[in-house]
RNA sequence: CCGGGGAUGGCAGAUCGGCUUAUGCAGCGGACUGUAAAUCCGCGAAGGUAGGUUCAACUCCUACUCCCCGGA
């Protein structure tokens, strides 16, 4: 039902097919978020379909919270839920719990122990609890095709112990989550999410940990960089180096395009961020691929990658009238010309909802074909 | 012509005899990385004109100019 194979490797830089029950992703690809089941910004499943979309990624404790996993198993799972017919994935909650309880003080905060973890709903403010079975058992009703495992994700900046008991407490519940899955026995690949921030001894130990669990892929989890600082390419490379070769990697949450290029030269092939969807919400659009620096970079894993040369970002709402471009490319599969730049300008300031459609689009079909050329490269060059 | 009301940043619109004249929109700049974000942060920018009262006037008084409402 599931498979995962590497076709061609340029340098470390991976060409990977991964079949699922609802159809084969070629690798590197990219999720879009679809956090509560939806890609924001008034997009279709039609729309995902015409812009060759392979997988989204939806989350468990947002959809735990609202609808709940019973009304979206009564819809028929997420695939009917969503209407989409493709692969989907689902996060464990895991990444909320750390970044919710970031935000709240901590009488109003998450509790972790070392058995559950126990938040409040700032929908309604009832209390909820979730432990490694429960977060398997829920998405096992969401029904995505693949599923994380409940994880302790931590911050940018954190001591080396308390990283590793992060790490620790991460593998026994990977140990617990991989066991209740087996118990459900769901058509549904669970990954191992290694922990361990930017410590490399950390990272080594949790990759070990879980890599004796075999789990199907791999994600590589935690804040890895601070605002600002570049440094996820090394990072990532610490750990794909502890990674089983014949299994997917999955770099959790990340990023620009310029992390992604990185990241893939440091053999990750999947990848998810909220950046693109929600930069076109807030006006910002990328364009301007150069692939010839594209090439140059994978062929090339020591050349500094300068983002200002593989591509360019542009906000929409301030400066269009200054640009020389022709932002919204003609090939667009769902963009109808004619939008002149200038309707597009006044959908974008009146922030009405076709304007935030209209760069959603525009982002989403940038990602895409920044995956796609990055594939075409690995095809043409690697071995 | 008579009576009444009013004039505050680009626009809208509060407050106040002294303290940075709010706030919203627009403008300009910045941010956004397993989405509590169609969001957040920052910046520039105002008292119709002329006098008067007062230690101090955007605020009180007078005149003028202009605008709005009602009536001839």
């Amino acid at each position: 039902m599931f498979s995962f194979v590497v076709k061609k490797q340029l340098e470390r830089a991976r060409l990977t097919e991964l079949v699922t029950p609802h159809g084969a992703i070629k690798g590197p690809f990219f999720q879009f978020v679809a956090t509560q089941a939806a890609i924001r910004g008034m997009l279709f499943s039609e729309d995902l379909e015409a812009m060759k979309v392979q997988i989204v990624l939806a989350n468990t404790y947002h959809l735990h919270l609202r609808p709940g996993e019973d009304v979206v198993a009564e819809a028929g799972g997420l695939h009917g839920f969503m209407n989409w017919s493709g692969p989907i994935t689902t996060d464990s909650g895991g990444y909320q719990l750390f970044s919710l309880g970031a935000k709240h003080d901590t009488k109003e905060g998450v509790k972790v122990t070392e058995d559950s973890v126990t938040f409040r709903s700032p929908l309604d403010g009832s209390l909820h609890t979730f432990t490694p079975e429960t977060a398997i058992q829920i998405q096992a009703k969401l029904g995505a095709d693949i599923i994380m495992p409940l994880d302790v994700c931590t911050p940018y900046r954190v001591t080396h112990e308390d990283v590793l008991k992060a790490v620790d407490q991460t593998a026994v519940w990977a140990r617990r989550c991989k066991d209740e899955h087996a118990r459900l026995n769901t058509p549904q690949a669970l990954y191992g999410i290694v922990q361990g921030s930017t410590y490399p001894d950390l990272r080594q130990r949790s990759a070990q940990q879980l890599s004796e669990l075999n789990f199907f892929g791999y994600s590589i989890g935690g804040e890895l960089q601070e605002r600002g600082e570049k440094q996820i390419e090394s990072v990532v490379r610490q750990t794909t180096g502890h990674l089983p070769v014949h299994k997917p990697r999955y770099l959790m949450g990340y990023g620009t395009p310029e992390d992604i290029v990185g990241a893939v030269r440091a053999g990750v092939d999947h990848f998810d961020c909220v950046l693109p969807i929600r930069n076109a919400r807030h006006g910002q659009l990328f364009y301007n691929l150069n692939v010839e620096e594209l090439v140059r970079l994978l062929k090339d894993p020591e050349r500094p990658i300068v983002p200002a040369d593989l591509y360019t970002r542009i906000d929409i709402r301030k400066s269009i009238f200054a640009s020389d471009f022709s932002v919204f490319s003609a090939d667009h599969p769902v963009i109808q010309k004619p939008y002149t730049k200038a309707y597009v300008h006044h959908l974008m300031r009146a922030e009405v909802p076709s304007g935030n459609r209209l760069a959603v689009l525009h982002n989403i079909w940038f990602y895409v074909r920044l995956m796609e050329a990055i594939r075409v490269v690995i095809e043409k060059e690697g071995t």
